[in-house]
DNA sequence: ACACTAAAACTTGTATACTAGTCAACGAAA
DNA sequence: TTTCGTTGACTAGTATACAAGTTTTAGTGT
């Protein structure tokens, strides 16, 4: 998650909205947290104006949960927003994909099929934190192989809430070796340009998360609102 | 354009986003305006805190264009990023229609009827701006319908960009005929549940803009960047 | 021991002051 | 006349102080 597209210099609101986001992503800081800003601004050294702006962004990402008056915490999980969120991503991405099964930037191809192989590397090597991250990198390089760069920034933004939730659910080999085996599809499809096969392909892959977003809603109750 | 979804209370800052946010898209800020925050918080009333994050959430819009140490300016048109809101409005409106043609409220079909034939009067009244209330209204009743009431929030923002530019393209009675005989084939094609017509139409609809963005493009080149 | 009240200790929203950096205008030198 | 450099009036980012409101805690009366 960039701080700030528009500009170059990272200023001490990009700071501690890039630190927070982490934590919150990781679940070091857990859903339902109280956060204050003056001692987020304290722990910083920084005044609490910068904070409050991270606060701000982390609120518009559904991370944070601001209101007057009141302790700022750590949004709880939502069901609703969860679907909401994976709504939009799936809505982006497939159209990422339609567009890269009728005019894709083959020089992404090679970093796509690269990218595919260290998975299967992290795969073999149950490295679970490592898949995430090639898992991360191969959504965008389809957005980029769409000529569609921006799009993965509203992705990555919806991914954030299922993200933090994922940390919960332990990735088994199986597990990875499916995603990896809908990944292999889809670029399959893409690069044959059947543009059906690689959204119906995109649209089961998405769907896995359905039932781990259940579980996890039973198991971690607490960490939900209402 | 809701000021803050999760808040109640309507804060200095939301005044002043609401009413800057107006005045960018109804283009009385021109773009390439300079506009600084001692000043519009004076004509307020209020201290720079709330003006600064007003401009922060407009510049998240693209709406203006915040640099440090420099003037911020409401952002000139940008093909590119006209291009980047078209491309996920479409992706997330496809969604929203095929989502209702397979699962729609019908307590939302007599909304949508009345304003199709609300709409058929303000072409005959000739009333451009009563049209465009409606096509904004027509695009949030389908949301709604396809029970994705949130969606409209990203298709919002990223109308938008848009939007303000269509200010400068003046609406002909034909244009409105055009555009509310898509309306027309749209709701069609989602009430006998045919997603791929709804699709289809649908892609027809926001394409239509693509000639009139590159017309005022030529007309009014001083409005865009680069 | 329990219920209710009041005050103190938090919270975010806003106002103001200060800092560092950019830009434009003006003047001097070539 | 043109070019370069300096100065001063801007800009946004940050720090700090105050206001308004919520929550918790302590204390008092029963």
């Amino acid at each position: 998650m960039a701080a700030q597209a528009t500009l170059d210099r990272t200023t001490s609101s990009d700071h501690v909205f890039d630190e927070l986001y982490a934590k919150i992503v990781r679940l070091e800081l857990l859903p339902g947290t109280k956060i204050s800003e003056t001692e987020v601004a304290k722990s910083f050294g920084y005044s609490r104006q910068p904070v409050r702006e991270a606060f701000t962004r982390l609120a518009n990402l559904n991370l944070l949960l601001v209101r007057p008056q009141r302790a700022t915490v750590v949004r709880p999980f939502s069901r609703q927003l969860i679907a909401n969120a994976r709504f939009i991503r799936t809505a982006v991405e497939l159209e990422v994909i339609r567009a890269a099964s009728t005019d894709r930037d083959p020089s992404i191809d090679a970093p796509l099929k690269s990218n595919m192989r260290r998975q299967g590397k992290a795969i073999t090597s149950e490295d679970a934190s490592a898949f995430h991250d090639l898992d991360y990198e191969f959504h965008r390089l389809l957005c980029e192989s769409a000529q569609q760069t921006f799009a993965f920034e509203i992705i990555a933004a919806n991914k954030a809430q299922v993200d933090r939730l994922c940390m919960l659910a332990l990735t088994s080999k199986e597990a990875m070796k499916t995603l990896h085996l809908d990944h292999q599809k889809l670029l399959e499809a893409l690069f044959a340009g059947d543009a059906q096969t690689a959204e119906k392909t995109l649209r089961a892959h998405l769907d896995r998360l359905t039932p781990t977003v259940d579980a996890i809603y039973t198991t971690h109750n607490a960490y939900f609102d209402g």
